[in-house]
RNA sequence: GCGUCGGUGGCAGAGUGGUCAAUUGCAUUUGACUGUAAAUCAAACGCCCUUGCGGCUACGUAGGUUCGAAUCCUACCCGGCGCACCA
């Protein structure tokens, strides 16, 4: 079919059930398809790794499919084993709520909720929460423990010693439901999410008699098959400040530059071909394609005049080694230690952390480029520079 | 319910009466190097006053034994595993 078709089912998909085939088909007869993204809502903010299906939806919502953001307000509570190696503490459904607050506002920036076509956003507790035992035990007969045992995460528990739950057992059931309950024609999420997924493909066969297809799209992550995340420090969440997110990417690994093209911009898949060689054939340096990276990926999130912006910001701080622009100004008393003013500002997280910090001489004031070499010095006017990434403004009442 | 093993610093995981603020790995911080990173190397990494082979707090909770406990004892709380049913 067209261009935009080719990359629709192939750009960033890690594989498609029962095949590309089967949807494509669909797609060609001129379907109308509703299908689905899940998210549980187990931390305030979306980040990246949510970005990248919301993105793939977006494509989808543009051409006219029907296409639902699903909260798993329910299934949070519970806890996805999938990539856990330990039982994850269970939330409570406020906890849940608060953290999703913001979820609807941030995925706006990728996907419409407003006009003909608007994506709809639901929450799974509305069914899953009515469920009686009797509906709980037969969606459970549709499943055997062995099809369970099979995931490697389970094995790796048991070889360990480590508990599994039986409502851990449940997850996927729950998951898988909701496509049931929704009566979607699809769902998309990340190949983290095959199995669960495929559950709920099951299901919506045996109970409705509906082939649902699956997307599964790769995730990013370094060769390492480490998968970017909170204790990487260099997920992107979506609340970032286009400064922020501009610099997160600057951290990340050169090997994270040609699926970061892939995944999260709106790049040319041809560009990112060459883009491809001329790295393997080092004609470029790697840092000017990040560089551009992190300004696309600004630009998807945020609009090309921010991310202009925040490309200049991170220039000005680091290759010309400035000052950022806009850092904090604090306000002292005349004769305040300089100890105090950091630690009351949580610029050093406790006296001895800067005494260390002085030892290393690590902190500079940048007025008269010199280094702070007293525990006890007093503040004086101007910008200090802790470390490499810690600027503060001070000035003397 | 019975038996048994265990609860240690952000995490993992040593330590089983004194030299333990507690080995080590990961994470983190700082310095060097660089392409901004990564990798590598060096250092730091409970808090407080810095003068110290300093003070304070910490090894699930509460008591106890001892000159002295993370280490021993008692009770309690929490968890794993096994057994008890199917045989």
């Amino acid at each position: 079919m067209n261009k935009i078709n080719d990359d629709l089912l192939n750009r960033g998909i890690s594989s498609i059930y029962p095949s590309k085939e089967f949807l494509q088909n669909k797609i060609d007869k001129g379907e109308k398809l509703t299908i689905y993204l899940g998210i549980d809502p187990t931390g305030p903010t979306l980040h990246l790794g949510h970005a990248i299906p919301i993105k793939k939806l977006s494509e989808f919502q543009k051409m006219g499919h029907k296409i639902i953001l699903l909260m798993g307000d329910f299934t949070a509570m519970i806890g996805d084993p999938t990539d856990k190696s330990a039982t994850r503490k269970q939330l409570t459904h406020k906890e849940v709520m608060s953290n999703l607050k913001n979820y609807k506002k941030q995925a706006s920036t990728l996907i419409s909720f407003k006009g003909k076509n608007a994506a709809q956003f639901k929450f799974n507790s509305k069914w899953l929460k009515k469920m009686k035992f009797g509906d709980v035990l037969s969606l459970a007969s549709k499943m055997t423990v062995q099809q369970m045992l099979e995931r490697d995460m389970f094995e790796k528990r048991i070889e360990e010693g480590k508990p599994i739950y039986i409502h851990e057992f449940m997850y996927p059931l729950m998951q898988g439901y909701d496509s049931v309950a929704m009566n979607v024609d699809g769902e998309i999420g990340g190949n983290d999410q095959t199995f669960n997924m495929l559950c709920g493909r099951d299901l919506l066969k045996t109970i409705k008699n509906k082939d649902k297809f699956v997307i599964t799209m790769k995730l990013l992550e370094d060769n390492s098959g480490k998968k970017m995340g909170k204790t990487e420090g260099n997920m992107v969440a979506l609340s970032d400040t286009p400064e922020e997110m501009y610099g997160k990417v600057m951290s990340w690994t050169d090997e994270l530059i040609i699926p970061g093209f892939e995944l999260c911009t709106d790049v040319s898949s041809v560009e990112i071909e060459n883009m491809s060689e001329e790295l393997k054939s080092n004609k470029v340096n790697p840092r000017d394609l990040k560089m551009k990276l992190a300004y696309e990926l600004v630009k998807v999130f945020s609009g090309e005049e921010k991310a202009q912006k925040a490309k200049e910001g991170w220039e000005n701080t680091f290759s010309k080694k400035e000052i950022p622009e806009d850092i904090s100004e604090i306000g002292v008393n005349k004769g305040d230690l300089l100890v105090d003013v950091l630690l009351n500002n949580e610029l050093v997280s406790s006296k001895s952390d800067f005494r260390r910090l002085v030892d290393e001489k690590a902190i500079t004031n940048l007025d008269n480029d010199e280094k702070v070499s007293s525990y006890n010095e007093e503040v004086k006017d101007g910008v200090y520079r802790i470390g490499k990434k810690r600027f503060c403004k001070i000035k003397i009442k």
